[in-house]
DNA sequence: CGAAAAACTGAACACCTATTCAGACAAGAA
DNA sequence: TTCTTGTCTGAATAGGTGTTCAGTTTTTCG
């Protein structure tokens, strides 16, 4: 008389739920986040309206959950870039470059996890995705400083600086917006990532050179 | 029979427009955007619901004209300040203080100005507003330049992620939180100027002269 | 003053979408 | 198979706020 879950039940209530939150992603990433309404996601995930509800609990946790997944993603391509990189220098300049393109790669995306205004409260899971992208920056900020590349320097502060920088260059209103030329975008990304660099206190001359290492790669990546 | 408008009349629909404004201005700084509702502004502004819609055709062109309105006190402010400096680098120095200050001294409304969720379209006037500071600092920047203090760059780029720097660290959901201090305030204005004039190329050494330059005269105005 | 025009009022309306829930359906145990 | 528990459905509901508009007050002018 006990129901238990079998293991196939399992696998679909699983499947079920990010069935529903790749539908959330890809309307957010088509559309922006206004586009994320139950009825419209339940349609794309082929559920009905009412069993959403049964994965989350209200449409704020849904998007939570978006951004949390997003911003995880976001946080492993930065460490790997930046662990990849030869010096704590090379690894600053390889993390911010590695935020400005997939930031670009993924404009419509980046706006909605970012800034877009939502109907419903998300602050909080917002609060958490900057935290954990600028916590991480802040640690390769201060790992140059400590390696003596930089100057002494309230790195929470200049992480936090850096990545409005980013965003508000590349995916606010006033970005560029011929950025689907692939060349137009390197320049772009190579434009912000020295902007970035010299704001922390890289020389000039310096800085171009870490900019081209970190984008090199970049590019073979894309091209492969 | 041809009704005119007295002159009493004039001035007393342009003061109730005005009351409504500064109604909103005033809720949207107390409490934020979300805050700016026809009812609660009708209330503050001692006028009906309705009779707001005499005077903006809709909640929409409100919250534009006021943001437009905090836009052209801004710009002002810089241009001021840009203006009164001896050379065009400490003109950048200025103009970037001036926005540092400005922005912290009214964080919820800049806020609200810049960033925060609306449930209106407001894009076209925030759009607007972010033209005309960035095209302000861009200018600044350019006359730096052709001067030959900073290196070639693409000033309108610089010139957004500047003020994306300044915003996010300075009201973002990041933002230090202990700002009521000046001191703490002061010293926070010298990071994000410093940051910022490094990023468009001033040499750490000279940037800290401009910082320091940039900064007093705001501190004797304050005093003042 | 009295008529006409404008301005104002505020309660009622309209709209939109998240959320609910009673009934239908599917899956496990006996 | 049959009973029970779990899951799904989707139409109906709820709630909140911008907007309207018929009626009232104020202003102009002969």
């Amino acid at each position: 008389m006990v129901y238990r879950r079998t293991h196939q039940v399992v696998k679909r209530l699983a499947a079920r739920r990010s069935a529903i939150l790749t539908a959330a992603r890809e309307a957010a990433a088509e559309q922006g986040m206004g586009a994320v309404q139950i009825a419209p996601v339940a349609v794309r995930a082929n559920v009905a309206a009412g069993t959403v509800y049964r994965y989350f609990p209200s449409k704020a946790d849904l998007i939570s959950e978006l951004i949390a997944e997003v911003s995880r993603d976001e946080l492993a391509a930065i460490r790997r870039a930046a662990d990849a990189a030869p010096g704590p220098s090379s690894a600053l300049a390889a993390a911010v470059s590695t935020v400005a393109v997939h930031v670009l790669s993924q404009r419509k995306l980046a706006w909605g996890i970012l800034a877009e205004p939502v109907d419903v409260d998300v602050t909080a899971s917002r609060l958490a995705s900057r935290r954990e992208i600028s916590g991480e920056i802040a640690a390769r900020i201060d790992a140059a400083v400590r390696a003596g590349h930089l100057p002494q320097q309230d790195t929470a502060l200049a992480a936090t600086a850096l990545l409005g920088a980013l965003h508000e260059s590349l995916v606010g209103p006033l970005a560029p917006d011929n950025l689907d030329d692939p060349a137009k975008l390197r320049d772009t990304v190579q434009a912000v990532t020295l902007l970035a660099l010299r704001a922390v206190g890289v020389m000039d001359a310096r800085a171009r050179g870490l900019v081209v290492q970190a984008t090199v790669p970049a590019k073979t990546l894309v091209g492969a």
